[in-house]
DNA sequence: TATTGTTATACTCTATAACTATA
DNA sequence: TATAGTTATAGAGTATAACAATA
């Protein structure tokens, strides 16, 4: 009989949580993510945003729209090329990211102080591992 | 300085990467929770799964109806009180909790071997610290 | 011709409001 | 009257197919 916790479920509950800590801007999970990469990466092409968050070419085309209606984000025109659209954040677009990463820490902040000291300890010294499985798993 | 990584935003990563770990049955993450609630916990009312869930209660009735035509749950009545509906999974819902489960596990598995020993480690190290974090979350 | 992006259209999911049945 | 659930209806989001513009 194996009754520790499994890396899997544990992970599972961890992406139900994080999808309740952030709600800043009433953005959707994909919404979310393109504003971040936006962020991390600056802008980027229509196509490339499509594939790396796992959508279609429409419907970025959609989502990239509804982020411009809302002022989050803007199309700009790629001189070298002028198939290609360029998607960059606005300022607002920005700032919403910040407030949403600013949420979400400060929720978490509050569930880890909830920890024993051990159980704090151990999550921060497996912090740079977690982070590491994640790239691998980007880049595959 | 701080260039840390963050609780929050590796946590926000790890969510992407479950989504995208277990494909199985082709559920989405709503009615991925509610067969594997299901399973935890056996038949529950059709209003707690809405609330835990945190849908709308005809939002659950129609996401019950669609599991109910995958075969994947049913409704029994409850005899106390006939206003009642019981939603259970089916045993075809609970083989699909267990091939996510399984899928899930495998894909991490491959994931973390490619990590260090080291790294190995202090993950499993912080895995029931993190299983008591999501309990703190839940029980909020 | 191939590539980048958009438009047209249809389907899934989920919400609110109005309803039925039971307590 | 209050509660459990369903039905009716509408809107958001996303997919595939067909299209337009540029390379």
């Amino acid at each position: 009989m194996d009754s520790r916790p499994e890396l899997g479920t544990v992970f599972d509950e961890i992406a139900i949580m994080v999808r309740r800590l952030s709600t800043a801007g009433q953005l959707n999970m994909t919404a979310a993510a393109v504003l971040a990469r936006l962020r991390r990466k600056g802008p980027q092409r229509l196509t490339e945003l499509a594939i790396c968050e796992g959508v279609s070419q429409p419907g970025m085309t959609q989502l990239v729209t509804r982020l411009e209606r809302e002022g989050l984000a803007r199309r700009t025109p790629d001189a070298s090329d002028r198939r290609v659209v360029l998607v960059e954040a606005t300022p607002e677009g920005l700032d919403l990211v910040e407030r949403r990463r600013a949420e979400r820490a400060a929720a978490l902040h509050e569930l880890v102080g909830a920890l024993s000291p051990a159980d704090r300890a151990a999550i921060d010294a497996a912090l740079p591992a977690l982070t590491r499985l994640v790239e691998i798993h980007r880049e595959s």
